[in-house]
DNA sequence: ACGGCGATGTGCTATGATAC
DNA sequence: GTATCATAGCACATCGCCGT
């Protein structure tokens, strides 16, 4: 039984309405969400045209991120992989109707002297234009999820939530009930909640919309029930691009690594350069990197790792009127990262001010 | 029960060597 | 240029230990 079925079986006399739900049967592995992205990539510079698009292998190679490598099965078995996987879909239209479908990503996909050649799904053309749909689907491939067991956990949250069609819920649901959804039952309640719980938590709190806190109700000195606070953030800013279709290069696919690497060559060590590319985007970073450099020759910095980082983490490069809400050098986006579950925005830029006083850099 | 640390096992990925 | 194989290294899941 898939983790869809089993979350629309679960509790049926709660949820009443039925609700859009997009489902993707496999989890894919990092190359093959990088050769969906490569594909959406370059279709979108084809105005996702229904034909059959040709790039050159020696590309996707490079897009791929394998410059050495000449190891077309891993192209083949990724293709593979997207054509047998199905996305299943349950919306509710505007006029109440519903839909239900099942389709693939791309039609075809075949390698014809050194080309690769494949055909998009018209279907998925379609949903395309549908922008939450879209929205879902790119977050189940994007997903920044680690944990197997966060995104069946914020599947299962976004559901409860359009279900009751409110911004804020909270869930009561019975322990074994949780465990079978996450086909967890064998695993003892101090393990689920360290290995299983929280860390979906976090993720789901760090990666997305929804800002989840949770705490447990016993029965005699056992855990017998879970209780959920969900509610949606206010500002998260739901990118529908996969890439920037105005680059040459998709930067999602490089960026981490490219970043990391500039930082290193920038002093910064491995841990910290890892951490600032996960939370920033390469341009982003690089814009920091090249403020600092010119603070650096007008003699205004003391300590130029430290002011880097700095830079970095509260985008002294940006254009300052992107910022408004910012709390006197504290952003909204590191406001968003670091507040903690339950914590009202400004009490968290408060909070996080007073930290940032206390906090030393290397 | 909690949460940090670490040991272990497993599966996946990148890459080089080799042969066609 | 293409295909196959081997392997080192990495990421992740699981779970024990231990101080709190």
């Amino acid at each position: 039984m898939t983790e869809l079925e089993l979350i629309t079986k679960l509790d049926e006399t709660v949820f009443l309405k039925p609700t859009g739900t997009v489902h993707i049967t496999n989890s894919f592995s990092l190359i093959e969400r990088k050769l969906l992205n490569v594909i959406v990539w370059h279709s979108q510079k084809h105005r996702f045209t229904s034909e059959e698009h040709s790039l050159p292998i020696r590309d996707v190679f490079y897009l791929l991120g394998l410059k050495e490598s000449r190891n077309q099965d891993v192209i083949k078995s990724a293709i593979r992989t997207l054509l047998s996987t199905i996305i299943e879909w349950n919306i509710l239209e505007a006029d109440r109707a519903q839909e239900w479908g099942v389709c693939t990503f791309i039609s075809s996909g075949k390698l014809v002297s050194g080309k690769l050649n494949y055909r998009l799904n018209p279907e998925i053309i379609e949903k395309i234009n549908n922008p939450t749909l879209f929205a879902k689907i790119q977050l189940l491939i994007q997903s920044k999820f680690k944990k197997k067991h966060t995104l069946v956990m914020y599947e299962f949250f976004i559901d409860a939530l359009s279900r009751k069609r409110k911004d804020y819920l909270r869930l009561v649901v019975k322990l074994d009930k949780l465990h079978s959804i996450l086909g967890t039952e064998n695993t003892p309640f101090k393990f689920f909640n360290r290995d299983v719980l929280k860390p979906s938590i976090r993720e789901i709190n760090s990666h997305t919309d929804l800002d989840v806190n949770n705490e447990t109700l016993r029965l005699g000195r056992s855990i017998y029930e879970i209780v959920f606070e969900i509610s949606k953030k206010k500002m998260f800013p739901m990118s529908l691009d996969f890439v920037d279709p105005e680059e040459g290069l998709p930067p999602s696919i490089q960026g981490e690594k490219k970043a990391i690497d500039i930082l290193k060559e920038h002093g910064l060590n491995l841990s910290i350069a890892k951490a600032l590319s996960k939370s920033f985007d390469y341009e982003h970073i690089i814009a920091n990197i090249a403020y600092t450099e010119l603070q650096v020759i007008n003699g205004k910095v003391k300590n130029r790792k430290a002011f880097l980082v700095k830079a970095i983490k509260e985008n002294y490069s940006g254009n300052e009127t992107c910022n408004e809400e910012s709390y006197s050098g504290v952003t909204r986006s590191e406001i968003e990262k670091n507040a903690r579950p339950g914590e009202s925005y400004n009490a968290a830029a408060e909070r996080i001010k007073e930290d940032k006083k206390h906090s030393i850099y290397e």
